[in-house]
RNA sequence: GGGGGAAUUCCCGAGUGGCCAAAGGGGGCAGACUGUAAAUCUGUUGUCAGUGACUUCGGUGGUUCGAAUCCACCUUCCCCCA
């Protein structure tokens, strides 16, 4: 089996532009290609993750993957199924945020000499004259071929600006350059960037008179079609500072029993056959592919002492017993007392279990804050100093935690 | 360039002078049920406070005892015509 039937068995591959000789390409190691990442955040997402790994797995088979920074197409913002324009950054916030990239890929691929290639487009974008663009390329693209594009239905009813609508055409340039300075064959991304790598291989073609590839992968959606790698509106960040190993190790433990095996075949690295074999799980077994799913990721990005540490802490939690000692702390101070005691309130404030003093009374109105084991029914309830001597597990509902301790 | 319309709380979207912290839906949070799942049901969802106070309806001023609601100007967006 190539990599390319492994790509398929493990749902990855969403469309091709041509299979026969991208799977001949691909599996003899002859690919060399690119996947562009716009660094509109200080930190990349369970969602370039996918990504990340697809390049891992390419690379394992023996082609060269180019990982484009995309310091200057973030300086456009690319539009596609989008409702509304994207704040614009400062070129500051993009070098800065491209560096974070940098830094976060070069954790999980291998570059260097003979491994992979890591570029920023800034390099060959910013410095381009207006005018002979329009000339060299801009002569290339049909604009009622641009406004049929898919990604761009939205905003023909929301408004496009002109500004956002030049981003099919740098990105297409990208490849149109990297085609020709890197010898890249071949493009990869999310399926919604399909347009726009179309848009590629089509400057490629008239341009230069040869064919360039474009794979896009399957979006990783939930069994409601929704996007998965984010909470409530946020981001599930590879940064731990962003996204804690434990939150990180949680968002994959409570996946919906209909996406944990979809995520299992197109996340982690185990071997198809053992995957096949959990596919035969139902029920609550589940429960056991959920905490190979969060151990296995957790691992690939924070590492394996993070994973174990977070798998604890959530069998600490939920399972009864285990050790506590991994939970995340909050330090009281002389400060936090009045009168030699705090209040209930105070305390899920101070620990952001809550957000707001009106939040935290509502929780504990509604039976959902714990201390230790007693749960908090009166807003009413103080602490003396020497309730938190050995440490005191304050809980909103039944995934959030925080252990205090005085200083 | 000309004409018309819109801006509301996390999102969508009601609300055209006091009864509006603002309907309804979505989303979020909590509870029940469970398997740390889904579905369902219940409660809750500006801030501070024990029947109250404060801040909020694009921005700035104004009218009024009183404005999300009226007026002026500004900003942004959409639509039609060119």
């Amino acid at each position: 089996m190539g990599i390319y039937e492994e790509l398929q068995a493990r749902g990855l591959i969403a469309q091709v532009t041509n299979e026969d000789e991208i799977r001949e390409m691909v599996n003899n190691g002859k690919a060399r290609f690119y996947i562009g990442f716009d660094c509109t955040a200080d930190s990349l997402t369970a969602g370039h993750f996918m990504a990340l790994t697809l390049m891992k797995r390419l690379q394992q088979a023996g082609n060269t993957p180019i990982a484009l920074i995309g310091g200057g197409t973030t300086m456009i913002g690319d539009p596609s199924g989008r409702t509304d324009m994207r704040k614009m950054l400062t070129r500051e916030d993009i070098d800065h945020n491209a560096e974070c990239f940098r830094k976060q890929m070069e954790k999980f691929i291998e570059f260097g000499e003979g491994k992979a290639i890591m570029v920023n487009n800034a390099d060959w974008l910013l410095d381009l004259n207006y005018v002979e663009l329009l000339r060299e390329v801009g002569a290339c693209f049909s604009v009622n071929n641009m406004l049929r594009a898919e990604c761009y239905k939205q905003r023909m009813e929301q408004g496009l600006t002109f500004f956002e609508f030049n981003y099919m055409i740098m990105q297409s340039y990208d490849f149109y350059y990297l085609f020709q300075h890197y010898d890249c064959n071949m493009q990869f991304g999310g399926d919604d960037q399909w347009s726009n790598m179309l848009g590629g291989t089509e400057l490629i073609r008239k341009k230069l008179r040869k064919d360039a590839h474009a794979m896009t992968i399957t979006l990783l959606t939930d069994s409601n079609g929704k996007k998965m790698g984010k909470t409530a509106g946020n981001a599930v960040w590879l940064d731990p500072n962003k996204t804690t190993p434990y939150d990180f190790y949680q968002y994959w433990r409570n996946v919906g029993d209909a996406d944990v095996m979809k995520c299992i075949r197109m996340l982690t690295f185990l071997p198809l056959e053992q995957i096949d074999e959990m596919d035969k799980w139902t029920g609550s077994d589940l429960n056991r592919a959920k905490e190979i799913l969060a151990f296995e990721l957790t691992q690939m990005v924070h590492g394996e002492e993070a994973a174990r540490k977070a798998e604890a802490s959530a069998k600490a939690l939920f399972g009864g017993g285990g050790e506590a000692e991994n939970m995340p702390v909050t330090a009281l101070t002389d400060a936090d007392f009045t009168d030699g005691a705090v209040d209930i309130l105070t305390l899920l404030v101070k620990t952001g279990l809550c957000t707001s003093r009106g939040d935290a009374r509502r929780n504990v109105e509604q039976g959902g804050v714990t201390a230790g084991e007693e749960k908090i029914t009166d807003i009413g309830k103080t602490f003396p100093k020497d309730a938190f001597s050995g440490g005191l597990v304050l809980r909103r509902g039944k995934k959030n935690y925080k252990k205090l301790i005085v200083e």
